[in-house]
DNA sequence: CCAAAAGTGTTGGTTTTACACCCATGG
DNA sequence: CCATGGGTGTAAAACCAACACTTTTGG
């Protein structure tokens, strides 16, 4: 490896990107938040579960390749991503010395997944029902957990994992699973009206009253003058 | 370059830390936020002000390189630092594709600085009378300092910044500055009386009343209950 | 004696929480 | 007719924001 001028005489480390892509997914009353993983067709870890990614190219933005690395191993585009950390402990891959920088990726509703590139299989898993991961990718996971937790108050990460129409038992369930915790219905519906708005349509599923389906209204979280108090 | 087995064949982006070091100094009512900058005394940028930092060597953390370069640069070594983001925009380092991973540290009060290794002089500037500095290190600062501002609530920031100990119009200060607003005095001492106690000294200064020394409760941060609504 | 910062409580408005009943549907 | 989630208002408690005067010192 030869130092060029101003540049440094160590070997560099690598550079690669890791997606945690989420949704909110499942039927109204057992929505889940779901994580894409990919099973590895290269070594190392072959046949293992991990977290779409992969090294940067030359020249090329951080978020740019996070992008296209979803692109090429899962077909999913037009994906808002969030970036969470780098991580690039000594050790963390077999490989050699491995930086990887963290995005949270927020997809609508099941999107439509395909395997390729690296990936010899792609498919969604419940965040609480994990298999072994790659890597360190099971921490990773655990901090784009946490990042979405925290940026929960201040962002519209709802409106990006959600489907265009919801309803608001599914919005204040995604909340929930969020924080952790479970929150009162009306409360919850009073601080969330001035974000959403009736569609006029309903969804009619299993015995009971009809919910009507809701969207976001554009711009409203822009326009909320404070955080939300979930 | 060669390519070995299981990694990639581009070239690799190179990697740095910078860090933008952060101190509260100043007489009391003239309290500023300070950075730490150095002048570079090697190309790209010569004798201009920059972040102090430098390229992450084989093996090495990313945290760990922090604190060694700003040990080698600065002298300073005991710090608390926070990683902020990963920066990789292409073109924002004349020596090619560099990915930086930004840490804000916490320095507290006027620490000895000396300037050394790749720095011909380091000194504090306050936040709000920076020169103009190398690369994107405005952008660098921008983001480092909107971390220390998010942080503010859920973090014992103030703790890392004052000097041991501190009088209560020096750390309303220091919150005034992080947020960018003026606090009620009355409301402000309410606020942190459940953080703070009196170390029985006070100080005498300027023509006015002498103020309280207080010192911050060891492990008062993690007990409280919600994060602190400054 | 004047200027400058330190110190100290109360009140009114706002926000947040807790809580219970009826509705529409499918099985 | 029953089980299931959808939809709705009110009252008490907690929290927050606004506010003015007295104290101690140095010049």
């Amino acid at each position: 490896m030869e130092a060029k001028k101003h540049t440094y005489d160590w070997p560099r480390p690598a550079v690669t990107v890791d997606v945690a892509l989420f949704t909110a997914a499942g039927a109204m009353q057992s929505l889940q938040l779901r994580v894409l993983l990919i099973r590895r067709g290269e070594a190392p870890f072959v046949g293992h579960w991990a977290l779409p990614g992969g090294f940067v190219r030359e020249a090329e933005g951080l978020e740019a390749a996070a992008r296209r690395e979803l692109l090429e191993e899962t077909g999913l585009g037009e994906i808002r991503f969030e970036q969470v950390c780098a991580v690039g402990t000594p050790g963390r891959d077999p490989r050699g010395h491995t930086i990887t920088v963290l995005y949270a990726g927020l997809a609508r509703g099941d999107a439509a997944v395909v395997a390729r590139g690296d990936a010899s299989e792609a498919s969604w898993f419940a965040v609480d029902e994990l298999p072994a991961l790659a890597f360190d990718h099971e921490e990773l996971l655990r901090r784009a957990l946490a990042h979405l937790r925290r940026r929960l108050g201040e962002a519209p990460i709802c409106d990006a994992l959600l489907p265009a129409e919801f309803t608001l038992g599914e919005f204040q369930r995604l909340v929930e699973v969020l924080l952790g915790r479970e929150v009162d219905r009306r409360n919850f519906r009073r601080k969330v009206e001035c974000l959403v708005e009736k569609t006029g349509r309903n969804r009619r599923e299993g015995a009971h009253r009809p919910a009507e389906l809701y969207r976001f209204v554009p711009g409203a979280f822009e326009r909320a003058e404070r955080e939300l108090p979930f």
